[in-house]
DNA sequence: TGATATATCTCGAGT
DNA sequence: ACTCGAGGTATATCA
């Protein structure tokens, strides 16, 4: 990894063009051979970037300042003309085992299909990802009275996902062995707007407590 | 800004939990208040962060080792423990005057408002962003029999610019002095979901050459 | 490899 | 403060 703070300009031309005036940045240099123009805001996101694989070629352009040209693959360039460095320092690091996880949809998904009694008694899991021709439904399963059910299941509810489960139920419906089937909206938090809508829609909308969920699931990882 | 070398290990805790196991790495603290840890690759991502706005609190733990415990209102956590410092320096940068971007979607917007005959020859513009209840259509116009067509432009196409053009013919259909009219939907690539979607819905679809077009618009700007 | 859904999305504009 | 849309989205999963 190398990290140089330098005076400098950036021109970008690939998906898009764009153009850096002169100021003082940092120059994030990786392993990956990843080239990152940082300022000293917009929090971890860079200024301008090129992602790996590309390649980086340092030149002196007519008035003896030091350039770089960063090239992917696909022809896409980042030249960055360097008016002045002020630190340049190199370090290895070495291979990162990695972040560890926990909390995302799939888990979600994972836990109320494994508790499908969350959304009431003897109700029965008929699968998860139940496939149809325009994707795969979270949950499909039957309530106490043999109803089929539909759950589409997000981690910040919104009205997205209720125009997704109302794509999968008119579709559902069209199936005589299955119909009718009503659709239930599942998230750890649900907008007043996709409450509204799923209202209207005679969706049924489900807040989760993925803490409690998780509590029933494995009482060890709970965290208090 | 602040560029911190150090062996460390990390637990985050906020929208989910994770953890970061011990190894060296980049620690970046901007003035903005933001800290990411970075390892030398996965390109400008990094391991772990905190955006701002949030504090950071440094302290040491039983063992003698630093702790920087990062919080936010939400009350999100990052905790890092710098096992190992192998550098640290801060540099000044200032105010970053930002990058300047060309070739996004208010671009195509007014170069295809300029070239409406794209669509066909002797269609009229009636107007770019033409007032709704529910926000502005990309494009009204007329074709060469008069009738009114709605068009929705975006760079990439997918299944939510269908449903957002959807809503606007349900509305301009109210209109008796529009009607009927028809959508077409625009985009540089378009994605399978969303033209079976609009094919579905009889929303004619057209992908857009960006590149031709600005060509047309000002042969000036080609590349070639 | 291509298509699809997710993301601690991030970021900016507009209300 | 909040919502909505766009992004050089990037990234992972699955066919």
């Amino acid at each position: 990894m190398r990290l140089v703070i330098s005076t400098c300009s950036a021109q970008y031309v690939g998906k898009l063009s764009a153009h850096l005036p002169e100021a003082t940045r940092l120059l994030l240099v990786k392993a990956d051979g990843s080239v990152s123009i940082h300022a000293d805001d917009r929090a971890y996101k860079p200024l301008n970037w090129m992602s790996p694989p590309c390649s980086l070629n340092e030149s002196k352009n007519e008035s003896g300042e030091v350039l770089w040209t960063v090239t992917n693959k696909a022809g896409e360039q980042l030249i960055i003309t360097l008016h002045e460095v002020h630190n340049d320092v190199s370090h290895e690091l070495g291979v990162d085992p990695g972040l560890i996880k926990d909390g995302v949809e799939s888990h979600l998904q994972e836990l109320l299909a494994q508790h499908i009694d969350t959304f009431g008694p003897d109700w029965t899991l008929v699968r998860r990802e139940f496939p149809t021709a325009i994707g795969p439904v979270d949950i499909l399963c039957r309530d106490n009275k043999g109803a089929t059910v539909a759950i589409e299941i997000k981690r910040r509810g919104d009205i997205d996902g209720v125009e997704q489960l109302t794509r999968y139920l008119e579709l559902l419906n069209r199936d005589p062995l299955l119909k009718p089937v009503r659709g239930i909206f599942a998230a750890q938090e649900i907008k007043p707007q996709a409450k509204t809508l799923a209202q209207d829609r005679g969706i049924e909308c489900l807040v989760i407590d993925y803490d409690a969920l998780r509590g029933i699931a494995d009482p060890s990882l709970r965290l208090f």
